[in-house]
DNA sequence: GACAATTGCCAAAACGTTTTCGTTAGCTAT
DNA sequence: ATAGCTAACGAAAACGTTTTGGCAATTGTC
C-alpha cells in the first residue's frame, strides 16, 4: 500500500552503469592502455586490434568518461559564458544572435558552452570560480565597457579569452568586433554630404564601448562635415528593448529642424518608424546599424531605411574560432574585424563613402 | 628578430598553476582528508582546525578541482540543454525567455547549464554523447513533439530530465507546462459567446504539441459553442519569426465574414495588428497567447488585443527546480502547471470564462 | 645465425578529489 | 590501573582516464 499512489509512473529506473575502459579491456582481453591508444589514434597499435577496439566500443556503447579525461588532460573542451543578469536585460536580441553563432562555432570546434548567469556586479566572482575550479578552458566576454574589470581579471589570471568588442587594451587580448567608428563616421558624413543640417543619433548605452565609439564617430563626422557641434543631438537608450526607440524618436522630432535620424540598432529603428508614421508629413532620412534580428527586421523595415549590416551570428562563430585557435593550437591572441556592408536608399548620393577615414583620433 | 612582430602583446602568460588540496595540506601541516572534511562540513574536525582551513583556503584561493570532484562523486551539477539548430530557428523568442528562466533557476540551485547545438535530426546522438560521457546530471527538453524521440531515448536511458510541454507519456516523466487546451478552449468559447460566427486561428507549427493541443481546443470550443466546424479557419505558421503573422492575417482577412482572429503568440499578434491597420475599416476582435516578449510587446500591442499571459521565464525557473528536486533530493518526477491570467478587453462579456471545462477528450 | 630495429602490447604512475576505515590521545568510569 | 569512549585526525583506496617507459616477439640486415 505504501507504493500505491502513482505507481503507474514505474518508479525511477536505476541509471544504466556506464561502460568503462576496464569493461572494454576485459571484453577484448587487452590492457586499458591499448584501448585508450587504439581509440586515440596512436600508431603503436595493430590495425586489426584497432578495428576490433573500435567495433566493440561501438557495440558496447563505450564513451570515455569526460570528467576523467578532463582531470588527467587538464583540458575541458568547455568554454564559459557568464551572462550578466540585469533584471530583464537578458532578452537582448544582441545577445541571442551572438549566442547562436557561438553555439554553431562551438559545435564545429568540438566545444561545449557552459553558461551561467551572474548577478550584475557579481560577475567577477563567477569568473574566478570557473578559473579556480577548472571548469572551462577559456571565456567569451560580450559587450565590454571601458576598462572592463572582467578583462582585467582574466588578463591577470592568464586564462584564454576572446572579447566581442574592444576597449583600450585591445592589443593585449583576442577580440572580434565590427568597426563601429568607421561605420558611423561614414554614415554621418554621408548624411551631411547629402545636405542634412540637423541630425539626431539614437544611440545605445554609452557605458558600453560600442556605443561610445559610435557617438565619437558621429561627432567627428559632423565636425569634419563642416557643421557646428550643435547640429547633432545624441540620445541614449539605456536598454535596447522596450519602447526606447519610440520614445526617443518622439524626442528627436520635437526639434522641427531635424531631417535625419540614425539608430544604433534596427530594433529601435523599427520603433522609430512607427513613431514617424504617427507624426507624418515629416520627410526624415532614417539610417541604422542592422546587427540584430535580421530575419525579423527585414520584413519590417519597410525599405525606407538605409542600413549597415554586420552579422552578429558570424561574429559569434569567429569568437569561438579564435578561442579554439588559442586553446587547441596554441596560437597567439589576435583581433578580427567582422565585415559590414552598406545598404543605402537610392536617393542618397553615396559618392565619398569609400573615402579613407581620417586617422589617428578614434 | 623571430619574435619581433607583435611583441607588444606580451606573449601568453603561463596560466597560474591552480592550488590543490595537497598544497593546502602542506601549508597547514594537515592531511588532505582533513582539508576535505573541514571544507565539506564534516563533524569530526575540530572547530579551530576548520576555521584555519577555511581561512587559508580563502587566502590561497583554493577551490576544489571540479573535474576531480565530478569523477569521484559521479555527479556533475551540470544540466544539459541541446538546442536544435534548424537554420534560423534559433532566434525564437520562446527559447530565449525559457532560457532566461533556466539560467536564473540554475544559479539558485547551484547548477551550470551546458549548451550545445545539434543539427536537426542529429539531436539524439548528442543526448547519447552526454549520457555516455557523463557530462551532465540531467536534461531539459523544450518543445516536445508527439511521441518525441528525445523523450523515448531518455526514458530508456533512465537519466533524469524535465520536459517543457507534454506528450502522451506525460505520466512517466517530469514536466512543466501551461494548460494550452484550457487556455484556448476558454478563449474560443468566449469569442463564440460574444457573438462571433466566423473565426480564424493563427497557430504555430502543429508538429509541436503545444500547437496541436491549442488547435484541438479551438475546434472543440467551436463545436461546443454550437457553430459548424467550417466556422473556424486554422492557419499554421511553421516559424514564429519572420512575417508569418502578417501574411497569415492577410490570408485570414480574405474571408470577409471573419470577425475574430486568435494568435498563438503575441509576436504574430503584433504583426497581425500591422496587417489589420492596412486593411482598415474592419472591426476585428484580436486575442493572443502572450507567452513571450512581455516587455517588448506590452509597448506594442496597442491595447486592442485580449490576451492570456503565462510567463515562460517562470516556466524556465520551474524546470530547473524540478530537475534539482530529482537530482539533489531524489524525489520522483512530477508535473507542474504554470499559472496563466486572462487580460480581456472590457467590451467582451467575460461571464462563463470560469465555467468548468468539459473533461475527458483533450 | 647474431644483432639491431621495429611492431605491438602492457604495468604503473599520475590527475585531484571523496570516503572508508583506521589509529591515536585524552577522558571517564570502575 | 584498566577498560571503554569520544574527539580529532590520517593512510589508502577509489573514480576512469592518459601517458611514460619498458618488454617481448617479430622482422630486417649482414
Amino acid at each position: 500500500m505504501t507504493s500505491g499512489r502513482g505507481a503507474r509512473g514505474r518508479g525511477r529506473i536505476a541509471p544504466a552503469p556506464a561502460v568503462t575502459i576496464k569493461d572494454m579491456a576485459a571484453e577484448l582481453g587487452l590492457s586499458i592502455t591499448t584501448i585508450s591508444r587504439a581509440l586515440n589514434g596512436y600508431s603503436d597499435v595493430g590495425e586489426q586490434t584497432r578495428e576490433r577496439v573500435i567495433a566493440t566500443a561501438e557495440k558496447m556503447g563505450y564513451r570515455p568518461n569526460r570528467n576523467a579525461q578532463r582531470l588527467v588532460m587538464q583540458r575541458t573542451h568547455n568554454i564559459g559564458w557568464v551572462q550578466p543578469d540585469n533584471e530583464r536585460k537578458f532578452l537582448d536580441p544582441h545577445f541571442v544572435e551572438v549566442m547562436a553563432g557561438v553555439l554553431r562555432g562551438a559545435r564545429a570546434a568540438q566545444y561545449d558552452v557552459v553558461m551561467t548567469s551572474a548577478a550584475s556586479g557579481g560577475e567577477l566572482a563567477t569568473y574566478d570560480r570557473y578559473v579556480k575550479d577548472r571548469s572551462v578552458d577559456g571565456f567569451i566576454i560580450d559587450l565590454p565597457a571601458d576598462d572592463d574589470p572582467r578583462i582585467t581579471y582574466l588578463l591577470e589570471a592568464g586564462r584564454p579569452f576572446v572579447v566581442h568588442g574592444r576597449e583600450e587594451r585591445a592589443d593585449q587580448y583576442a577580440w572580434v568586433d565590427v568597426d563601429n567608428y568607421d561605420c558611423f563616421y561614414r554614415l554621418f558624413r554621408l548624411l551631411v554630404a547629402n545636405g542634412h543640417k540637423r541630425l539626431a543619433f539614437i544611440n545605445g548605452d554609452e557605458r558600453f564601448n560600442y556605443a561610445l565609439y559610435r557617438a565619437r564617430a558621429a561627432r567627428h563626422a559632423i565636425a569634419d562635415g563642416g557643421l557646428p557641434a550643435g547640429a547633432l543631438t545624441v540620445l541614449n537608450s539605456d536598454h535596447p528593448m522596450g519602447d526606447a526607440g519610440y520614445r526617443l524618436t518622439e524626442r528627436a522630432l520635437e526639434d522641427a529642424a531635424v531631417s535625419a535620424i540614425v539608430y544604433s540598432s534596427s530594433l529601435m529603428a523599427v520603433e522609430g518608424q512607427a513613431a514617424l508614421q504617427r507624426a507624418d508629413g515629416r520627410d526624415i532620412a532614417l539610417a541604422s546599424m542592422d546587427d540584430s534580428l535580421h530575419y525579423l527586421d527585414l520584413g519590417r523595415l519597410d525599405g525606407r531605411v538605409s542600413f549597415v549590416r554586420s552579422s552578429l551570428h558570424d561574429a559569434g562563430v569567429a569568437l569561438i574560432e579564435e578561442l579554439a585557435r588559442q586553446c587547441d593550437r596554441g596560437e597567439r591572441p589576435r583581433g578580427t574585424l567582422v565585415p559590414m556592408t552598406f545598404h543605402l536608399l537610392p536617393e542618397l548620393d553615396a559618392s565619398g563613402l569609400d573615402a579613407p577615414l581620417p586617422m589617428g583620433r578614434r
